[in-house]
DNA sequence: ATTCTTGCAAAGCATTTGCACCCTG
DNA sequence: CAGGGTGCAAATGCTTTGCAAGAAT
């Protein structure tokens, strides 16, 4: 990703460019795993200059807040526990701190057999959880 | 659920009974709401007794290591960044760090035609995403 | 000047750890 | 008395916050 192609993201975005935040994306762009913000900031030490840790933070939530990059989708609380133990699903709440189980056999059917026949070269699966987002419109 | 019941699972798993893990147990199985470790201390120092809070998260992971009880499945690291913007599912490599996009738009046909005809009743769904969980046979 | 950014250090929170004690077979 | 279980308090790790200083329009 060239410098001028990060310009543009964070201009059409409707942030100041800022060394800062030209490394911060560049980061995320060079790093392809997933970076956790540890990684990042160890690269930009590393490849940059020294960006305070809580300025990598706030500047991480501002771009996924305007849309430049995602967040893994995490329950970004603490743990949760789940008393059911069959298979299932989620439904998530936005806004919302509800988790409903999802229970249904046809849905796993349709996708066991749709991974069947879409291998994925050099992984084998072992599980597949869907997570549903949506809003709550009862109780 | 009655302390029999709570006895037997104990009991199943290979696990003592102990005044506490019966409560917290049942704290689990009473709090319907896939509950937080905070909300399960809560619980149970009001409806049982003074338990240590390094216990409740001891008991907690030794039950869900013997499959008595489950977590809501999170990164259960770091947050963990994406430039990937588009609509994709993720990979996870069970006791591997990667994660990894998968893109497919199929896929994202059939769920939508899925949930299209099999409506959830009280939920208004905004986004689906697959957790595949498994293994990465290469690099 | 006003507003947006940044640096820094302290605070916050969920969770883990170390260790002494305890209980049971 | 050996091993599993518990209590407690300190430590850890990730992330947030408050505030003062700096840069940009």
């Amino acid at each position: 990703m060239y410098r001028e192609e990060i310009h543009a993201k964070l201009q059409q975005s409707g942030l100041k460019i800022t060394p800062q935040r030209v490394a911060i994306l560049r980061a995320v762009y060079t790093l392809q795993n997933h970076p956790t913000a540890q990684q990042i900031i160890d690269f930009v030490h590393e490849r940059d200059f020294n960006v305070a840790t809580g300025t990598i933070y706030k500047t991480l939530d501002t771009l996924v807040e305007k849309g430049v990059i995602g967040k893994v989708q995490n329950t970004e609380e603490a743990t949760r526990y789940d008393s059911r133990m069959e298979h299932h699903h989620h439904l998530y709440g936005d806004g919302d701190s509800r988790i409903e189980d999802y229970v249904n056999e046809e849905l796993d059917h349709l996708l066991e057999n749709f991974f069947l026949q879409n291998n994925i070269p050099g992984y084998e699966i072992n599980s597949i959880h869907v997570h549903i987002n949506g809003r709550f419109t009862r109780e």
